[in-house]
DNA sequence: CTGTTAGCGCATTCAT
DNA sequence: ATGAATGCGCTAACAG
C-alpha cells in the first residue's frame, strides 16, 4: 500500500518546468500570468488532485480562517440555535468554527481560551459561564490581537463588543401583554440574583408597574437556581402569599414548565387559575397540553448571526485602529401559544 | 499603540545567547539539556509570556490536533449530547473540535468534508445526512490518510469504522415490551428508506413477530421523511388500514410527538386508543400530558465518546497498517414514561 | 509575463 | 550538552 505524497505547487512547477511562484500566481488568478500558462497549471493541478495545504497557508498568512465559539451548554436549544447562526456567517466568509463548552465552569472557560489562543483562531465568540466574574482571561486576548464578541451572557463592562437579548423591551412586552389580559398582580421568577438578567427583569417590571400607577410589591419577585426544586420553592413562596399573583413571568420556558408542573401538583390549573409567560419559546411548547400562555422568542440564531458578523468585521478591520465596542440588543417577540 | 510581536523561541534564544534548537529542546524537556539551561530557558519563556505558535507546529508536524465533527443538526438533543462526549474525549487528548452541520443536505456535507480536508484535520467523525447515498466523498479521505468514524447515522458498508445504536437489541426490547402490554398489531414509522436504521428496525420487527408465530403484515410498516407532514401522512396510512395497529413504534420521539398530535386531531387518544414507543427519550417527555408510553434511551454521549475514542486510536496508530474497521453497537435502555 | 529568493516558527538530524 | 543547518508549503518582495 503506497501512500503517495500529496501534490504541492512545487510538484506542479517541476512537472511543468516553471517556477513555484508562477504556479502559485496562476492558481490565484494573478493578472500578470499568461492565459496559456494559467490553463496549463490549472489543468495539471486538477489532474493531480492538487489541494492547497491550508496549514502552510495559515502559518504563512498568520491567519487560520477559524473562529472559536465558547458557550456553556450546547444542549440548550438557545445555544445550539446561536451556533447555527454563527456557523452560517462563518461559512459565508469561508471560516471554520471551533467549539468549546464551558459547562458553566470558569476553569474550563479559561482552558478553552488558552487552547484557542494557541491555535491562533482569528476571533472568538463567547457566552459567559454563569460564574464568571473576572474577565482577565478575555482581556489577555488583546495582546494577541484576537477580537472577542460576547453574546447572550455578556459582561457588564462596556469595553467589550456584545450582542444580547433586549431584556427591558422583552419584559415590557410581557408585562403589557399580561396587563392587557387583565392581570394586575404579576409574579416574577428570576434566575439567581447574580445574573444580570434578573436585575434587568425586576427593574423593568418595577418601571412598568410604576408607569401604570400600580403598587409595587416586591414580595412578588422570586428567585430560583433554575433547577426543578428551586423553581418549586419559588412557586411555593409566590402562591402562598396572602395575595398571590394571578400571572407569572418566568425566566425561561424550562422554569415555566417546572412551575406549571408544580402548580398541577397543587391543583392549580394552568391557563385557568394561573397564567404563565416565559422567555425562549421552545418548540416543544407546541406539543404541550397546557403550555405557558405566551413566550418571548429570543431569536438565538439572530443573536449568533449578529455576533458573528461583528466578529468578521473586527477580523477584517484594521487591527491598529479598532472602532468603539459595539453593543447590540436583539429585540424579542411575544408569541402566544394556542391551546 | 504598539503591537509587540509575540515571542518566539528565536527571541528566547537570542536573549539567552543560545541556539534555537537548545531552546526548543529545553522547552520539550529533552533529556540531553542541562538542568541549568532548562531552567533559564523556562524562566525567560515564562517572563516573556511565550506560547508556541501552533500553526507553525501544525505545519511542521503535519498534524493539527483538531478533529472535525459533521452532523445533521446540532439542535437535536441527541447530537448535542454526542458532541459533548466527543469534546470530552478530544480535550483529554489535547485535541480541538471543529464542527459542521450538514442540515441533512448532501452538498453541504461534501463542502464541509472538503473544508475539513483542506484544513488538514487529523480525523473526522460523521453522522450522515439522511439523504446520503453515495459515500465517495468519504472514501476520498483515504487518500489524505484522514481516518473517519461514523456514528448514529452510519453507512451500511462494513469497511468503515462505526458506532451506532444497537437497533436489533433496542427494537427487540420495544416490541417485546409492547407485546407484554398485550399488543399484537404493532405499526412502525421508520425514517426514509435510505436510512440503514429503517431497514434494521423492520428486519428486527419481522424477526420478533416470526419468533412469536405472529403473522407479519408489511402494511404496518410506514416510512416518513421525519417532517411533521411526512409523519402525518405515515400515520394516515396506518390508521386507515382495515386492521389498524393498536401500538406504534416510531423512529424517534419527535416523530412520535407529531404522530400523537396527528392522532389527537383525528380524535384518537394517545395511551388509550393507541400507544407509542419511540427512540431517544427526550427530557421533554416529562412535561407532556400524554407522552409516548415508553422511549428507548440511546445514550448520545456514550456514542460520542465511543466514536471519539476509536478516532483517537486511529489517529495514533500506524497509518500504513490500519486494523480492520470497528463496528461498535451501543445498547439502549427502555424507559417507561409515567403519566 | 516569469523566475529567484527569503522567510514564516518550529522540530530535528547531523555535527561537535 | 549544545549548535548549525535544513525543510515543511506557501506567498510575496524583488529582480529581471
Amino acid at each position: 500500500m503506497i501512500s503517495k505524497k500529496l501534490p504541492t505547487i512545487k510538484e506542479i512547477a517541476k512537472q511543468l518546468g516553471i517556477s513555484v511562484s508562477t504556479v502559485s500566481r496562476a492558481l490565484h488568478d494573478h493578472p500578470s500570468i499568461g492565459l496559456r500558462t494559467k490553463t496549463r497549471v490549472r489543468q495539471l493541478a486538477e489532474e493531480l488532485g492538487y489541494e492547497p495545504n491550508q496549514t502552510a497557508i495559515f502559518f504563512k498568512q498568520r491567519k487560520t480562517f477559524t473562529i472559536g465559539v465558547i458557550l456553556p451548554y450546547l444542549i440548550e436549544d438557545f445555544f445550539a440555535g446561536a451556533i447555527s447562526g454563527i456557523e452560517k456567517v462563518a461559512n459565508d466568509h469561508k471560516y471554520n468554527v471551533l467549539i468549546g463548552q464551558s459547562n458553566d465552569d470558569v476553569e474550563r472557560e479559561k482552558a478553552i481560551i488558552t487552547a484557542m489562543k494557541n491555535q491562533r483562531v482569528d476571533g472568538i465568540i463567547v457566552s459567559l459561564s454563569k460564574h464568571t466574574k473576572n474577565l482577565d482571561h478575555f482581556r489577555a486576548l488583546e495582546k494577541y490581537q484576537i477580537p472577542i464578541v460576547f453574546f447572550d451572557r455578556v459582561p457588564a463592562s462596556n469595553d467589550f463588543n456584545k450582542v444580547a437579548f433586549d431584556m427591558p423591551h422583552g419584559t415590557h412586552q410581557a408585562i403589557t401583554y399580561l396587563m392587557g389580559k387583565g392581570h394586575r398582580r404579576i409574579g416574577i421568577i428570576n434566575g439567581p440574583k447574580e445574573m444580570k438578567s434578573s436585575k434587568e427583569r425586576t427593574d423593568t417590571y418595577m418601571e412598568v408597574m410604576q408607569k401604570k400607577r400600580l403598587k409595587i410589591d416586591l414580595s412578588l419577585v422570586a428567585y430560583c437556581d433554575l433547577t426543578k426544586e428551586g423553581t418549586a420553592e419559588a412557586m411555593e413562596t409566590l402562591i402562598t402569599l396572602k395575595q398571590p399573583p394571578t400571572a407569572i413571568l418566568a425566566i425561561n420556558d424550562y422554569v415555566a414548565l417546572d412551575a406549571i408542573q408544580y402548580c398541577k401538583s397543587k391543583k392549580l390549573k394552568n391557563n385557568k387559575d394561573i397564567f404563565f409567560v416565559s422567555y425562549a419559546n421552545l418548540p416543544i411548547t407546541n406539543y404541550l397540553e397546557s403550555p405557558p400562555m405566551a413566550s418571548i422568542e429570543q431569536f438565538p440564531e439572530k443573536q449568533g448571526t449578529a455576533a458573528a458578523e461583528i466578529l468578521m468585521d473586527l477580523i477584517n478591520s484594521d487591527k491598529e485602529n479598532q472602532p468603539a465596542p459595539r453593543n447590540i440588543l436583539i429585540q424579542g417577540e411575544l408569541v402566544e401559544h394556542k391551546r
